[in-house]
DNA sequence: TCTTTTACTTTCCTAAAGGTAACCCATAAT
DNA sequence: ATTATGGGTTACCTTTAGGAAAGTAAAAGA
């Protein structure tokens, strides 16, 4: 008994050792909270997106296939007087909410302190 | 009035913006959050942490080094029979929670989504 | 005195991330 | 016919991240 929940919990802690893994895997790197962050406010173009974020169009087309293949983002070509692609986050990228809210109130936060530190 | 407040929006997410992308700078890599999360159940030595993760001693040094830095955990020399350092997260660094458990329970439940994805 | 252990440091190397600049193709405007 | 625009691709280069292996220094144990 004492011993099936020892390996309950260690079976649960290294459930979630692999989620942080493939967590950190699939958001490493400078761009994809970031474009997350921004296609958040609604759908872009890969030009608007290139322009706001001042990304490279080489690694710009990299992210963005990587977050489509993790399906947090759609492609869709739209055939209007001039062709279009629109990029959006997808229903399932409203889970990553969270992970942004608490990276983005943890980053001013720590901006300030960081600054006091100097300061002081 | 009304220009007052676009302002302020605007403010706002320039503020926003910039905790974001300070915050990704501070986590970037494959290790910080890895290594915070391994702290929060306790403090551990150096040898421990670089069993427990497989880390190069290097790499490890080097992201020791950041973390203490950015406040996030301290390094104390122990003078036991034999001398030993101990690194321990901070009262601080307890505002890394939530990003912890939100980047956790996505990654645990993305494994799931794309294995299903791939049979399917 | 010799060996172990801990906590690193140093050197060397590979690979990934990211940037610049130039180019390409389709459509649209002039 | 020419130019401009959007959505990329390609080639090239630099920087950063990370790993392997060996070495170092201080203390403890045999």
């Amino acid at each position: 008994m004492l011993q099936l929940r020892c390996d309950d919990i260690n079976a649960d802690w290294k459930e979630r050792a692999l989620g942080l893994r493939d967590a950190v895997e699939l958001f490493r790197g400078k761009w994809k909270f970031v474009i997350l962050k921004t296609l958040a406010h609604g759908p872009l173009r890969f030009k608007d997106l290139q322009e706001k974020l001042n990304i490279s169009p080489k690694v710009l087309t990299r992210e963005l296939r990587e977050l489509e293949q993790n399906l947090l983002i759609v492609r869709t070509i739209r055939k209007m007087k001039q062709i279009s692609v629109e990029y959006a986050v997808t229903e399932y990228a409203r889970e990553t909410k969270w992970i942004l809210e608490t990276l983005i109130s943890f980053g001013e936060n720590h901006r300030k302190k960081i600054k006091a530190q100097v300061k002081a």
